[in-house]
DNA sequence: GTCTATATACGGATAGAC
DNA sequence: GTCTATCCGTATATAGAC
């Protein structure tokens, strides 16, 4: 049995509220979200919402940045390991994404909801961790892109390929779904193959001699001022 | 000059209502967007537009099923020739959308946004215009899939990957280019690169000879339990 | 700490003048 | 047809009882 101090009683329902509101708000969005969705999901009223945080705002910050950095910390070690082939890195980055995209679809639709709300809201203090640092994995990147000769074309190309393959159908989904009859489990299988086949794809791509028709005129050095 | 009748002066003011509400939904969504913001926008009275349209719903499903279609009509056609190649097809489809795209960014956003506000809403009035129908693309997809050997791996992964990259870079450009400090016309020059190199993509993964190392197990027709 | 009841703000819709 | 002024529902935030 589990004694219950005040402190103990009290970080425990702050949680609960932070859970519930994290999944009504990945669920809903933002603006879709109200505070009593939230205190019904959670269980307790209305007002502990604003006991615990000062604002529906307040909340949707703190429990979005949470998720944010968990994930990015959890695929920072990754990116960096200077051991890891980049084959293996691309195999374990996809693999992670979409476990994570599995258990959390509603992520990527927020965080695309809040980059076209307000860029600035929270991409400097999550992006902060992650963006702007030059990562080892993206040395890699760009050392296999010339060694293979590649360098005429642009190696976002193959980056871009990369995150959308990963990404889109999980953010795409209800579309999907909704015109597929497909159910939830289904859809999920068909991302635990892609576990497989994407970083089989993006190899071939890799491999591939892209004949360009004409140099594309994007600078590759266009240095980042800050991370703004 | 021209002579204004009442007629004449209607549609003009309700026309460019329409063109208000189209750049202000799209830009922020159907939520987000106050009907207060469409009046500024449009340069008339927040009550002009509850005249000429009934609510804010209506004016919104006027504007996007009217966006929608044009572009629908636009690809239904090429999606249904029975002339063009398969590859010619996939090359026309992905230029098509690219174009499509560039000139008006923040339409997939939009429809993705409305996906997850509410499946029903939009989807049966414009996904029925093309969503169930069998189109003669379609038939040529899976024939090119079996006569490939390919029947043990589901042809709507290189669906989603087609879609995935031509698309997904345009959902995520506000990150990208955050990241980047990309401008937009380097951004949509990217783009335009990708109008040759998707279909090349795409074509290398469809001659691929993919070894899976388990069949997958999903049935083809599942029905939807749940929307949530 | 947690509840009920309420103040306050915001946004969609409408009435009525011109 | 177009405007100003206003109503009214909804949702956030807070006051106060327990």
């Amino acid at each position: 049995m589990k004694t219950k101090t005040d402190t103990e009683k009290s970080a425990s329902t702050e949680e609960k509220i932070k859970e519930a509101a994290r999944r009504v708000f990945t669920q809903k969005g933002y603006a879709a979200t109200r505070t009593r969705d939230i205190a019904e999901e959670s269980g307790y009223n209305l007002a502990l919402i604003n006991y615990y945080f000062r604002s529906k705002e307040k909340l949707f910050d703190i429990v979005m940045l949470e998720q944010l950095q968990i994930f990015v910390h959890s695929i920072a070690g990754l990116l960096n390991d200077r051991e890891t082939t980049l084959p293996k890195k691309i195999e374990l980055l996809v693999s992670h994404y979409i476990d994570m995209l599995i258990a959390n679809p509603g992520l990527p639709f927020f965080i695309l909801n809040e980059a076209y709300a307000g860029p600035e809201k929270l991409f400097e203090k999550v992006g902060a961790g992650v963006a702007g640092q030059d990562l080892y994995i993206r040395k890699q990147w760009l050392e296999f892109a010339t060694a293979h000769k590649m360098n005429t074309i642009n190696p976002i190309h193959l980056f871009m390929n990369l995150m959308s393959m990963t990404v889109f159908p999980f953010i795409a989904s209800p579309i999907l779904r909704n015109k597929t009859n497909m159910s939830t489990d289904a859809f999920n299988a068909l991302m635990v193959e892609r576990k497989k086949l994407i970083p089989a794809w993006i190899d071939a791509m890799m491999q591939m001699p892209v004949k360009q028709s004409a140099p594309p005129k994007i600078p590759k050095s266009k240095q980042k001022g800050e991370t703004k």
